[in-house]
DNA sequence: TCTTATACATAAGAAAATTATGTATATATT
DNA sequence: AATATATACATAATTTTCTTATGTATAAGA
């Protein structure tokens, strides 16, 4: 997302959400896919996904497989148990974080 | 805010939208107000919020005008004609991104 | 042939927070 | 009287997380 400041640290949980819902992808994949379902809103970069990858293997929420395709590299990623714990805190989180906005900007709904 | 990584990005639309509704508050107040309406949950911090009302200050968007009350400084901020106008991009950046956010959290209801 | 798409990666820099300090006055508690 | 908590500001060091720029390599389309 080229946009808005707003983005910053829900990386994580659209990785983990599209995880727990597609079984395993690939990073290209899922620049495509959030592309797909923002309708081109958000675009996540090159460089913010792929450490944000690597970072969430080194702790242990992602598992990789390498493969070959069409003789290009393929790293596919898919949840661990630990990470799919996490995704429901991250999704949790994110909830929280929507209502306690709302409750902020339009105090008369919350 | 102590909470999650989400909130990274929020601090100035929820500054801004404060003083859209209270026309004149100072910095400490607005971490009151803040904890107030989010029962807690939210906590923002002098170390963020003092650098970003500076900012906000700098940009144009809030005047400041300084009083003292019980023998104690208070910085009294209030929006500009050009905040008040930035107050509505935000808001409406804000609820974009809850939009965005959801229809990739949950696309079924988008 | 050249551009775009696919597919990975990292480094430099910017932005925005956290954490830790610091100053100072007023009020409440022990 | 001493101490802790609340009020009220501020900044510096560090961390986190992103953007932008760059790099490598193959495949497909114009």
């Amino acid at each position: 997302m080229s946009n808005s400041k707003l983005y910053k640290g829900s990386l994580t949980t659209i990785i983990l959400k599209l995880l727990n819902e597609h079984d395993k992808m690939y990073g290209y994949e899922i620049t495509q896919r959030v592309k797909e379902l923002t309708k081109g809103e958000l675009k996540i970069t090159e460089g913010a996904l792929y450490p944000a990858l690597h970072k969430l293997e080194a702790e242990g929420l992602l598992d990789v497989e390498v493969a070959k395709v069409d003789n290009r590299l393929r790293k596919y990623y898919k949840l661990t148990e630990t990470g799919t714990k996490e995704t429901v805190n991250k999704l949790e989180e994110l909830a929280d974080y929507i209502k306690t906005m709302q409750a902020l900007v339009n105090p008369k709904l919350a």
